[in-house]
DNA sequence: AAGTTTGATAGGAATTTCCTATGTCTCGGG
DNA sequence: CCCGAGACATAGGAAATTCCTATCAAACTT
């Protein structure tokens, strides 16, 4: 009975159901209990608020003032929490609920709007918070609780992580203007040699996969800048300082079809490509709203971007 | 766990401390339960609520999405009992509250608005309901537990029935313009002998009263119409169907001092009256508030009808 | 590899809730 | 005026829940 005692769920609900049936024995038989565990229950909310809500007479029990102002408060709390048992089921089964989307910042200007779109109106109640950054800090918000979900170049190398592959992204090579190569309409891998290659910095995935193709391909890497943004690194390729390969997505919403300040050039077969997936904690279990945004994100996909992406998995 | 069961308040309590603490560990701690205890609760929520709440890893407790949806609801839920406790300490000492209070027709008008707007001044969130009727409707009403407090004429004759005095009400005699006392500047109860006297119906406390007087003084009854209301009586006294006698909060407010459709002509020293009074249901217990509107009563007898009322007890 | 840290599990003690039986009070009928 | 009925309180013990100690399992740390 110390002072930071608070009432019970049941004692609430005993006590909204004694004010409805306006007796106790009535009350007690609606509740499936017997007249003396309504009493006890009741004389123990009134003995934990310090104030009589009941007046026990022969015209059987009449609320006090303190009882009606008790009485409207229980019945929102009482509704508030079979709302939440609600709201729990409806999270549960993906119908509802705020997920954090970390996407690398070639993603959020061009694919997400039109997924965020798309996701709004045919699931109102499904939010999502997206932040973009380097894939890197991405993955480390999201081991930390940050984030629920990444939309991130694969592979990606933990066990602790769960993966599904949506969509491969072409690669284009992007070169100055005057360079030997501005004019093909396609490249090989080969044609890549000798080259310098400039390249995003670390923390970027598509650094690892542009280190690694330039070591196949006898390319040399530019180290000593590399750039730490996509627009960054289109402006060095226009100053002549090497060539890059630039995802597809940003390639064509930013550079344009060809007469930006670069010259993009696809790989024949589109053999130079990326592979884009959605990232979870394993121990997120994989909650239902994970397909519905990757069912989302494919839908959007296959739609609008079938021309420059190609759906996987 | 079936399909109707509710979360218990003390584990809406529990997840909120585990997801500020961030890990069962520490929220235990802060809780003052052990770490098993802690489990065994977030775990019995989970179950009830047939969704995860929280993924355990090693980074410690990570609210999941259904976690944060119910996280925010929990808090103010638990804030609103909170202040269930809060009220119901605010109501129990008199500070808040509403009360139903039944009035004779005659004091809804004339004497109610003055303590209303008294009372809503010096208690802000004290609230009177008002309701008007017979006196004897009033009573039972007040028996059944739909009034709180009944301002009415005295005496009352149940022992279920608490009564405080307030003040007391001259009654004045009102006759007919052309009747023979019409001119008098005061009269005696003998005065009344012969006369034939207009009652209200049976259920207002005036009746009784003028019932025996007229016995007492040797007047006479005029049973076959009963007025049921102060204007009808008056109308009656003005046609010379007979004589009254009219409350003086009535008298003075409804009729004029002496230029109205009857003349009004004072008892000497008072001596006819009548005695109101609050009164409640002893069961009740006689809360706080109570006192609150007989002192508001009283001071607005005292301030602003000192002329016409006498106070009393 | 041993020691730490984190949460789950097991089994029994402590507390709470509930039930049956009984008590008190008041009312209404014989 | 007493008796039985109706309403709620009280008492004591049974049932269920909550909690604690002890122990386990997994994953870091050192």
């Amino acid at each position: 009975m110390s002072r930071d005692m608070l009432p019970t769920l049941r004692q609430l609900q005993y006590f909204r159901a004694l004010a409805d049936a306006g007796n106790f024995r009535k009350a007690a038989e609606s509740l499936g209990i017997s007249q003396p565990s309504l009493s006890q229950q009741i004389a123990n909310l009134e003995k934990v608020l310090r104030v009589a809500l009941i007046e026990r007479g022969r015209a059987g029990a009449i609320l006090t003032a303190a009882g009606r102002e008790v009485l409207s408060r229980s019945v929102g709390i009482l509704e508030d929490v079979k709302s939440v048992v609600g709201i729990a089921e409806q999270v549960g089964s993906g119908a509802l609920g705020t997920y954090r989307l970390g996407a690398s910042a070639t993603f959020g200007p061009y694919l997400l709007p039109s997924v965020v779109r798309q996701l709004h109106s045919d699931h109102p109640t499904l939010r999502l918070f997206i932040r973009d950054g380097r894939p890197s800090d991405l993955l480390e918000d999201l081991f930390s609780g940050r984030l629920d979900l990444v939309l991130s170049q694969l592979p990606v190398l933990s066990s602790e992580l769960n993966v599904i592959r949506l969509f491969r992204e072409p690669l284009f090579l992007a070169v100055s203007r005057d360079h030997r190569l501005a004019a093909r309409k396609n490249v090989e891998d080969m044609d890549l040699a000798g080259e310098t290659l400039l390249v995003l910095s670390n923390g970027f995935s598509l650094h690892a996969q542009l280190v690694e193709l330039a070591q196949t391909l006898g390319a040399t890497l530019q180290r000593d800048y590399e750039g730490s943004s996509l627009d960054a690194l289109r402006q060095m390729v226009a100053m002549n300082m090497g060539v890059t390969l630039l995802p597809a997505l940003y390639a064509q919403s930013e550079v344009g079809p060809n007469d930006g300040d670069v010259a993009l050039i696809p790989f024949r077969q589109g053999r130079v490509s990326r592979s884009i997936g959605l990232i979870w904690r394993r121990s997120s279990r994989n909650p239902p709203a994970f397909d519905a945004f990757s069912d989302q994100i494919r839908t959007v996909v296959r739609t609008k971007f079938s021309d420059i992406l190609h759906l996987e998995g």
